[in-house]
RNA sequence: GCCUGGGUGGCGAAAUUGGUAGACGCGCCAGACUCAAACUCUGGUGGGGUAAAACCCGUGCCGGUUCGACUCCGGCCCCAGGUACCA
């Protein structure tokens, strides 16, 4: 029998065949000839985080990623398809704490054992662009362009909240606080303000949202994250004013989109961090140890949503801007200090969260919307002892303001607010800006200097970068560069006089969110981008994993509008075209984080190389999907690529080539070629409008089974096995580009596979003489019929009605309907 | 809690625009090869029903629209992702 399929010898000849022809470094962007950006082609996969070791979910997104790049390459595009390194990150200083590595040499070790195994798995990366964004080369742009944003006044410094260790004397991660505990102390975690840089991203809120609108290679669900996530609501800032209080603490202003409920309102609530809260608390010791207790909850949303709800009255009044009536002012842990004013007016009767609270404290409910009228039988529910009533409805009880819709309210209750000066509309946005500063070590240092003279002014920069010292120790689980003289001490770029450096470096999402244009540029070293970047850029399609829906991909499209307003790119947006891959998940959860060795993909592809993992993994699901992992599909594609191979050695050895003549074909060969250019047709498709590679593999497995099962009658049929056989490789070279290369050659052609050029679909083979109807009478199948593809409905139902069986369920009725489906079926709707 | 997805045989899935539910693969069963096993090959494989057919049921649950619903609409249950310091 033929030889065995033996993936490591077939595996590394093709990764050598590659290397040889250098086939994967992107061309044509020295020119920077925008006349010729039509046939460039960017296709990214989301840079890994150095973990240790690739997992399935990073061999998933990598082979989705290369099938997209390798696919657009036959179709004669020029690929840019380049891989770096996410390398900063809380799990290098974990493993430093944990063994006493340096963070450093910990993630530069990973990357070496994770470029080994992408490279292992074929991936057609362009390695000469390759960086880590802890590289100082990286990170020193970063750096500078973090002070063109302070000269542009898109950053300022505030404080704001961070989970707090009180025993380990650290800021903690949200992850890092496990049931309101510190991870590694036990000890319960208190919310603790901290001075923080922060990007204004609200500036650029508007922009953000209304470009979505034009993001057509989006999917719809990612949109709609963002939208909500941006938040923008139309709504009246009411200012209600507080009694014996100092005058500069009088204004107590809210933000609400219903002021059509104003005159319902009978509290209102502030957060436990508000000033005022602080200064009634200052006489009532109750009070002040309950705001104490509302700092022992974790900074997160989720945990703030779901807590119970607790309030105190703080005894202060507030004045309603309209009546007149003096509401009571409680204090509510539920009431975020960060989002908008730190304080809401609390309407218990249309807002739910509101008339729980009101129900548990004994305070007022006060109808001031009923349901319109309605012709329906079953009017809308208002039960104000059961629930809140939140739909919008018609005005009651508001004085002057009653009868009138929401629409109408929200326009009276504004004008009567800004003609007291009490109130105005404005439009608001649930997106905050963006807190950048991490109380950490392994990060990019904030250039920013501590002069007691100057104050925090940013470093000069002809002094960049800032360098993060790599040679340390953690003898604590702070952050080293607190205590680092050599780092610490500096001179004041302004004064020259004696100056500390801040110790805070960046969130990591500022290193992702422009690692796609810099991969553009690489080795710029004057500037952060060159032209290059403007040539190569928006990315074409990007891959990566739905978990990065909101944040990242947020992150990086206002990195992106930055940028351009900086003059280095010159388009609105970063992505074109955006994958969001599925999960793969271990146990039920992704893998990234519980699978640790068992998601380790090295020990398949030691036993059945790169072409089975990646071909089962594809195989799996479709890319948007959420899957258990599991093994077993290696093996039986594994099994699949063997007999592929074997097809193509039983080809071989039955003799040479031969010259197709379509004319010459037995019915035999016809059918094999419309079964081949049926799958070209479709995997084409499949690859580039759906994006769904599983039905590609399928499409072969068809192919392959349809050439095993073919028996040649002519001479001329050996013809339509060759390309039969040469569209499947062709069709799985995207999937298993190593055993493809190696049958390629076998099959004589000389170029190598992956720069070959995807053949033209002959429409001509897949044209069919008859077709088989499936015949419904009442929407069940009652049988099946051959006619012409052309064949109309009355012809259609004359052969239906040959047919016993349907004979048998219209026997004695009328047909009263008829429709045909061409090509499909026919529905005869008796009765 | 809120936002966004998902739920189809024993398992992963397919069904592209509302038109044959279960393609393709795994597993399993039977047979061939073998002293035997493994590999490989051939056939079968949603449930009920039948000698075999016919037929009936079936895409998380309840209801609706339609000649026809995995697909559209309303309500619910469960699972996953995100929730601003995991990346």
């Amino acid at each position: 029998m033929a030889e065995e399929y033996n993936p490591h010898e077939i595996e590394a000849a093709a990764q050598r065949a590659w290397a040889a022809a250098d086939c994967f470094s992107a061309e044509g962007d020295a020119a920077a000839d925008t006349t010729l950006a039509d046939d460039a082609f960017y296709c990214l996969s989301m840079f890994p985080y150095p973990s240790g070791q690739l997992h399935m979910g990073h061999v998933r997104c990598y082979t989705l990623g290369d099938v997209i790049g390798r696919f657009q390459r036959l179709k004669g595009k020029r690929v840019l398809q380049p891989m770096g390194w996410d390398a900063f990150g809380l799990p290098a200083e974990n493993a430093a704490i944990k063994n006493g590595i340096p963070p450093a040499r910990w993630t530069r070790d990973n990357i070496a054992y994770m470029r080994e195994q992408m490279q292992r798995l074929g991936f057609a990366f362009d390695w000469s662009r390759e960086f880590a964004t802890c590289d100082p080369e990286y990170y020193r742009w970063e750096q500078w362009f973090f002070i063109k944003l302070y000269e542009k006044g898109l950053v300022y410094r505030k404080s704001s909240m961070v989970n707090w260790d009180p025993v380990d004397q650290t800021v903690l991660a949200n992850e890092q606080v496990v049931d309101g505990k510190g991870w590694r102390s036990g000890a319960t975690v208190e919310r603790r303000e901290l001075p923080q840089y922060f990007l204004k991203i609200t500036e650029y809120a508007d922009e953000l949202l209304s470009a979505l609108e034009d993001l057509d290679g989006w999917p719809e669900s990612v949109k709609s994250m963002q939208r909500n996530w941006i938040g923008r609501s139309e709504g009246v800032e009411i200012d209600f004013a507080v009694a014996g209080v100092p005058a500069d603490q009088s204004l107590l202003t809210v933000y609400t989109t219903r002021p059509d409920t104003l005159l319902g309102a009978t509290y209102v609530a502030i957060a436990p961090e508000h000033p005022l809260g602080g200064l009634a608390a200052a006489s009532d010791a109750s009070l002040a140890e309950f705001i104490e207790d509302c700092k022992k909850v974790k900074a997160a949303e989720a945990d703030l949503a779901t807590m119970e709800k607790l309030g105190r009255d703080t005894g202060l009044k507030a004045v309603h801007p309209l009546t007149g009536r003096e509401l009571p002012v409680w204090v509510a842990n539920f009431v975020l200090m960060e989002y908008g004013s730190g304080a809401v007016m609390s309407v218990p009767a249309h807002d739910q969260r509101d008339w729980e609270f009101a129900q548990k404290y004994g305070l007022s409910i006060e109808q001031v919307v009923e349901p319109e009228p309605t012709a329906y039988d079953d009017p809308p529910r208002c039960d104000l002892t059961q629930a809140a009533y939140t739909a919008y409805g018609r005005l009651v009880n508001s004085g002057e303001f009653d009868g009138l819709d929401f629409t109408a309210a929200f326009d009276a209750i504004a004008a009567a607010l800004e003609e007291k000066s009490a109130g105005r509309r404005t439009v608001n946005f649930r997106l905050r800006d963006w807190g950048v500063s991490r109380q950490r070590y392994w990060g990019c240092p904030i250039p920013m200097v501590h002069c007691d003279r100057c104050g925090v002014v940013p470093e000069r920069e002809d002094r960049l970068p800032v360098l993060l010292p790599t040679d340390v120790t953690f003898e604590w689980v702070q952050s080293p560069l607190v205590n680092d003289a050599e780092f610490l001490n500096c001179t004041c770029p302004v004064c020259g006089g004696p100056a500390r450096r801040e110790t805070d470096t960046f969130d990591t999402f500022m290193e992702s969110s422009w690692y796609y244009a810099r991969f553009a540029s690489p080795n710029s070293d004057d500037a952060m981008l060159d032209e290059r970047a403007k040539y190569w850029t928006p990315v074409d399609h990007y891959v990566g994993g739905i978990e990065h829906a909101i944040l990242h991909l947020l992150y990086a499209r206002f990195y992106h509008k930055l940028l351009r307003d900086e003059g280095l790119v010159d388009s609105d947006e970063p992505f074109e075209q955006l994958l969001m891959l599925g999960m793969v998940l271990k146990d039920g959860k992704k893998m990234s984080k519980s699978a640790g060795d068992a998601g380790n993909p090295q020990k398949l592809l030691e036993k059945y190389g790169a072409d089975a993992v990646r071909t089962a993994m594809m195989f799996a699901a479709p890319p948007e999907q959420s899957f258990e992992w599991s093994e077993a599909g290696v093996e039986g594609q594994s099994r699949f690529l063997k007999r592929l191979a074997q097809q193509v050695e039983q080809f071989r050895s039955n003799g040479t080539e031969a010259a197709l003549d379509v004319a010459a074909l037995s019915k035999a060969g016809k059918a094999l070629r419309r079964v081949a250019h049926d799958a070209l047709k479709r995997a084409e498709d499949d690859y580039g409008r759906r994006v769904q590679f599983n039905t590609v593999v399928s499409r072969v497995h068809e192919l392959s089974n349809a050439i095993k099962d073919f028996q040649p009658e002519v001479d001329a049929d050996r013809a339509a096995a060759q390309e039969a056989l040469t569209f499947a490789l062709m069709i799985l070279s995207p999937i298993a580009p190593h055993v493809t290369q190696h049958l390629w050659e076998q099959l004589g052609h000389h170029e190598l596979l992956a720069t070959a050029r995807w053949p033209a679909v002959d429409e001509q083979a897949l044209v069919l003489d008859t077709v088989e109807l499936v015949v419904q009478v009442n929407g069940k199948v009652r049988g099946r019929i051959e006619v012409a593809p052309d064949v109309q409905a009355d012809a259609a139902q004359q052969a239906a009605l040959s047919d016993p069986n349907v004979v048998r369920f219209t026997e004695g009725k009328t047909v009263r309907k008829t429709i045909l489906v061409p090509g499909k079926l026919l529905n005869l709707v008796v009765g």
